[in-house]
DNA sequence: AATGCGTGCGCAAACGTTTGCGCAGACTGA
DNA sequence: TCAGTCTGCGCAAACGTTTGCGCACGCATT
């Protein structure tokens, strides 16, 4: 390009960035022509010169959880508004591999935001040692690195109130056993709320953070002799909760009327009708906004402490939980 | 690295790749230090220098169809194993921006998977010019690019025969409106092997390609007079199929014996035992891979002809069709 | 007319690899 | 012992930017 101006290749690079120092002129004809011949720098070799690559990695969790997908679509929407690529580092359940990791470093990401699975340790201390800052979106961080993160606690506090005032008496969690910070949290929430009005869980079924594993827990409640049998249900995620519903909709039981089930996340579908699901919505515009504003000010001050946020969520009352 | 091991870069970079004109001896002391030091060789300069990124592009399509989740993890479990990186260029149903698309070149990826949406006419000539292969997944491509999509007329065909043979006479299709050319060809498959029977569509609904479109084509069938009423549909994808069971579940009308459902696409979610809906399932993995093999053989040598696969999908009959 | 300053651009090093080529030294065969 | 062949490694150009510095020219100030 620079050679087809007939210019430095240094004078197109300020002209395209605008630069005080070049004439209108110049920049007028040098803008032209790379219109004309459909250029645009090489973002690698600019990267290589400029140690800025505009790329961030991301992390995802399972297929079966329609979450990431929307944290996805919601990140993507982002970076195309603020002129920045995103690095699928991975996708699924299963843990990173240090060799998957090490692409952070080898494309020499910006950052990456984590919003699943775990780093290996050894792969967080590469990413320390080469100043990638990361993220945590829906977790929170083990040794080092931000977080950004739904009140969890609150949240799940604030659905054993409205159950306790829907006059439940007799309440079953669905949980998922590999705990994440995020469910434990949600869990401590909910049974210390339920602790202070002297009640208590009475059921516990792991739902493998799930649909099926949701589903499962739906039909052996729907099982239980009615004396045994909860009369609300929170399931930490949304995603188990809308296979609650429907493990209980096969076993004709009836909610609200029988039993009242709650999720949290705040998924598109658990509003369907056939759904209705009572949840707490995270805010995952603002939380991908926010986990991206900390992940530029540290590509720019890498010395910047890690900053811990959460935000709190909005309970969106459906008819999964009845009337008051 | 190289100053760190006292020899030439050249010999790192033969150390790392296993080049045989470096001895055994000097090999096990680069990797050595390599490991000692977490050192990885930088992707960029490795792309300025040598042209191939380990890059691919992958455009994604809305997220209220799982289908493109499941076409997200099945791409980055591959991607993962054959050791390439995947940049995400767009998700959602919107139209590629031109600086989206512009990012394919900056970034100097190997190629590009799009599974949806459509490049520019003028984007799409830039991406030809720079010798970016191009992959449509799911979709028939227009001007050039290769092309992997199920059968889907031999799909729609079968859903007919099946329906067909299940003594359905009176038949409903869920379409949709921004006619993609795989729903169309789906919905001539089913049409025209109806007209072989003699028989034909009694009524056709935008489905708007997602599941409340579905819902809302449902509970319009469902109000139907009796003798209006189809006693089968077709919805060209499963995230409309399964929208068209819940409206017709909560208008309490019985499938399959008032009604038959079935879908096309086989997401796993179309096995819930509240769905347990007939479909017919895209070979996925084997899509995705052969779409991975068209890329890199058109990244060694760019004057291949582009290839269009179209890959028989899987009837997979559950109960939402009912018995013969 | 000499000095100083701002404007507009080029020069060249640097980023970290890859790759063709070249050049030693050791080894082989005559 | 001498030419020829291998083996093992370094040299240097190239990839396409960025960025600090320098230089020439025109202009305003003394």
């Amino acid at each position: 390009m620079s050679e087809l101006a007939g210019v430095a290749p240094s004078t197109v690079t300020r002209a395209l960035k605008g630069d005080t120092r070049i004439s209108k002129k110049m920049r007028d004809r040098i803008l032209g022509l790379a219109k004309e011949h459909g250029y645009m720098p090489n973002a690698l070799a600019r990267t290589l010169s400029s140690g800025k690559s505009g790329l961030y990695g991301l992390v995802l969790g399972s297929a079966e959880n329609p979450f990431y997908m929307e944290l996805l679509h919601e990140a993507t929407r982002q970076a195309e508004k603020l002129g920045f690529r995103l690095l699928i580092i991975h996708a699924g359940g299963g843990p990173i591999e240090d060799i998957t990791a090490q692409s952070l470093i080898q494309y020499q990401v910006d950052g990456c935001i984590i919003s699943s699975a775990i780093l290996s340790s050894r792969a967080a201390e590469i990413c320390a040692q080469n100043n990638v800052p990361l993220v945590m979106v829906n977790r929170v961080a083990l040794a080092h690195g931000c977080f950004v993160t739904c009140d969890n606690r609150a949240g799940g506090a604030e659905i054993a109130r409205l159950m306790i005032a829907r006059n439940r008496r007799r309440f079953g969690l669905i949980y998922t056993a590999s705990s994440s910070s995020t469910s434990r949290e949600r869990e401590e929430g909910f049974v210390s709320e339920l602790e202070q009005a002297g009640l208590e869980l009475t059921i516990r079924i792991d739902g493998h953070s799930n649909y099926d594993g949701g589903f499962a827990a739906g039909q052996q409640i729907a099982n239980l002799p009615l004396p045994e049998r909860p009369d609300a249900i929170f399931a930490l995620s949304d995603i188990m909760a809308m296979g609650v519903l429907d493990g209980l909709r096969l076993a004709s039981i009836n909610v609200p009327e029988d039993i009242a089930v709650a999720g949290f996340d705040g998924l598109a579908s658990s509003a369907r009708p056939i759904y209705n699901l009572t949840t707490i919505q995270q805010p995952l515009p603002l939380m991908i906004q926010r986990a991206f504003e900390l992940l530029k000010a540290r590509t720019l001050d890498p010395s910047l402490p890690d900053e811990l946020i959460a935000m709190r969520g909005k309970l969106i009352v459906r008819s999964s939980t009845g009337q008051a």
